[in-house]
DNA sequence: AGTCAAGAACTAGTATGGAAGAATGCAACA
DNA sequence: TGTTGCATTCTTCCATACTAGTTCTTGACT
């Protein structure tokens, strides 16, 4: 397993829950492994009670199986679950590009534009950091639920998300594309003036970029999927 | 505290979970109230780890905050949050119904035609009995959301759904208007004729029916809301 | 060899005790 | 009177012990 240090101030639980969640996505547990609170409470130096609270939680969005007095898994990949995920952020985030055009404030205009300032940075850099745009790349959208004042549905979205992003992860695909970095100009700008029509369809395309073919994962890696 | 007996094959935590939410839905548990791991456990029957976890599950979605070594408190009414539970649902039951004219199977749709065939049973019923159709009304819901094959978004969009459903509480409102037995047939109509503008327009004046005048809440019941 | 039952070895669910941190009250002192 | 410091008493957080249920092993018997 992927380790590292816990944060000051960070709880058992939440040590538990962030690597636990970070070493499902990176495919450091496989999905259909199984998985025992006693195993994972000796790796994360922690007893049993914050990593069961952490499983808990994970099995509330499916991402991990609970069977009572036998044991845990992570879930295999469900194709299903992953196109769920990706429908619910993409009807979300949609309505909250639309919205953020009428509540947008000047604080959050200009944390918008640092982002993208940064993203720019990082994407003429000559040693490009990766995993640096991705998180910028999460942290615009994240901003977007914050201008439309809905951080709680960003949480609930980034709940599900998780069956997505472990995709993501097999299928090995960096997004260090510079239309990425247009695509969230082009979208503030529309915010900016005020054109929800025109905020909304450029989210949709932007968001189409993230397609992944999960089918041809499917037969390229049969026993990491459900069925 | 309202306290109901322990369904069979229900774990404690799910029995605290259930009847912790219906408590502080119902009010029972009053808006910035503290609670403790000690005292919920000892109304409930169980001992602190159960009633620990069931909080823990609360306090993700903001409806008991969790102070450290201080205490756990029901959370005060916020508008904001109510608006955003309101928003959440409006955005993805209009965009579940419009997928549902695609995806409608027959065996969906005859699920839904016992469930409209219910509420107009107890519509007309003497003695109407108002929970069994605050009930089915979100069983229907639930169905929309089953048909369209969105099981996980339902859950996420219920999750906050707790914010709406006690302020729903505190107005008193028990929904007994036959015009929302009308909508859910036009509804199930429009989906049925795969006709997907039609049913989220039906959809978006339906969920307008719920409407609660929150900030007079907040006058009648200042002690209840946040700031 | 094949079958079945008893028990060993796991699991998660629950109970409980103690540790660490935060608030409160009170006493000592300026 | 106002302030500081300490002890008390809360709380949650975590570790650990125990319970109960499942699976797997093992060995006796047919």
């Amino acid at each position: 397993m992927y380790l590292t240090d816990r944060l000051p101030r960070e709880t058992g639980r939440d040590y538990a829950l962030r690597t636990i969640k970070e070493n499902i996505i990176r495919l450091e547990l496989a999905p259909g492994s199984m998985v025992s609170e006693n195993e994972l409470a000796a790796a994360l130096g922690l007893s049993r009670t914050p990593v069961r609270e952490a499983l808990i939680e994970l099995n509330k969005v499916r991402i991990v199986e609970i069977y009572p007095q036998r044991g845990s898994s992570v879930a295999l990949i469900d194709p299903a679950l992953v196109e769920e995920a990706r429908f619910m952020r993409r009807v979300m985030e949609c309505a909250v590009a639309e919205l953020a055009c009428t509540t947008l404030t000047p604080e959050w205009l200009s944390r918008l534009q640092e982002n993208v300032r940064l993203q720019n940075f990082y994407i003429q850099a000559e040693t490009p950091y990766p995993e640096m745009l991705m998180s910028l790349d999460d942290q615009f959208h994240e901003l977007l639920f914050g201008a439309a004042n809905k951080p709680q549905t960003c949480q609930q979205v980034a709940n599900l998300s998780i069956h997505f992003e472990r995709v993501r992860s097999l299928a090995l695909s960096t997004v260090k594309d510079p239309q990425i970095v247009r695509d969230h100009e082009a979208l503030l700008d529309a915010i900016v003036n005020r054109n929800p029509e025109r905020a909304r369809r450029l989210m949709e395309t932007h968001l189409g970029r993230y397609a992944i073919d999960v089918q041809a994962l499917k037969e390229q890696y049969p026993d990491y999927f459900k069925k």
